[in-house]
DNA sequence: TCGGTTTTATCAGTATACGGATCAATTCGT
DNA sequence: ACGAATTGATCCGTATACTGATAAAACCGA
């Protein structure tokens, strides 16, 4: 029951490219190997060991992250916190509203820059962060729990590594055809 | 430029929890080393990449994944698909909606099982599939490239671990207070 | 001071992700 | 065969993620 086995023959709708080398350079790729496909699924999981473990007030990894970073950095906006959890600068707006609403950070208009927002933890997020604190550490080894404990440092080296990659400078794309950006093109 | 330095005391609204061991707990937490936050970074960083190097089409790492699947499991239904990809019931659902109206993809219904969808790649969804194999490839050796040649393996092996643990059956919290699972609980 | 540029934040739009509820079709126990 | 339980898919609501556009404030060179 791990496959579907059926004729080999109605793949697709013939009447174009009937393939056979590159058929076999398509069946050539193994998802369950590629590494972003192990990262995506790997990180579903530590989500869900997260979400079990911590649960507290429904705080989800990138919202302990980002209530975690303000608290940690008193006095930093918006592009601060952004810039230190990786969280892209829509999203964290989107976040800080829904926390602010839950009343565990306040947005405050910086008085030296009128265009930022100076971030406070509130004691209700202060709180939680706190009632969470435990369960996060223990869900992070939960995460590294089935690989072989003198493995965990080097793995996690090299995974820093692999996040540390530099983020693509919005102007990047070398000289490749049918290599732009677009979201996608359809037309209804 | 790298980090706002401002007094230390100015935290959150004072009145409730001043506390000083509990704070030492939360700023024991070091974001950037934790498991979970350097697998969602690397996992932003493999997306990068993989858009990067792709592009054909628009095609994105659950796209490509769900349409690979398709097409090596023909006669494969939603729920085999959501199986082998790892994807969400719902966003499958949704993603397949997506892709059948750029026609990459169709929906047609079983007749043996009245309820389930057997999915045909188009020959345009096998094209998209054709043009994109050789940079996957490419965009999955980048993912690793930071890693030393020598350790690549035993890190997929390592990630492999993690991905293959098993999956909450939905009812498995254990006996813990706040424990439960709602989204949120605000009401705005 | 003025005007151009940069920075900060927001908003719109789309895609991914997940849980819960619901509906249709199938399967199972009796 | 009938009702109950299960399965396949969809819909709804919400959260995360990212791009592009825009607005407001600040900065900077002349």
């Amino acid at each position: 029951m791990d496959g579907p086995k059926p004729a080999a023959d109605e793949r697709a709708a013939p009447g174009r490219t009937p393939p056979d080398a590159a058929d076999r350079r398509i069946d050539g790729i193994a998802l369950h190997e590629t590494p972003g496909h192990l990262l995506r699924r790997a990180q579903q999981r530590a989500v869900d060991l997260f979400v079990q473990t911590v649960g507290e007030r429904g705080l989800r990894p990138p919202q302990f992250a980002l209530l975690l970073a303000a608290y940690q950095n008193p006095g930093a906006n918006q592009s601060d916190l952004v810039r230190i959890t990786g969280i892209d600068r829509s999203t964290a707006a989107d976040m800080i509203t829904r926390l602010a609403g839950r009343g565990l950070i306040r947005r405050v208009r910086t008085e030296a820059d009128g265009r930022a927002n100076r971030l406070n933890v509130t004691a209700e997020g202060v709180a939680a962060l706190e009632s969470a604190a435990d369960r996060v550490d223990r869900a992070q080894e939960s995460i590294v729990a089935p690989i072989p404990a003198g493995q965990r440092a080097q793995f996690l080296k090299n995974l820093s590594l692999i996040a540390d990659l530099p983020d693509p400078p919005a102007g990047s794309r070398p000289a490749g055809p049918g290599n732009a950006k677009e979201p996608n093109r359809e037309g209804g």
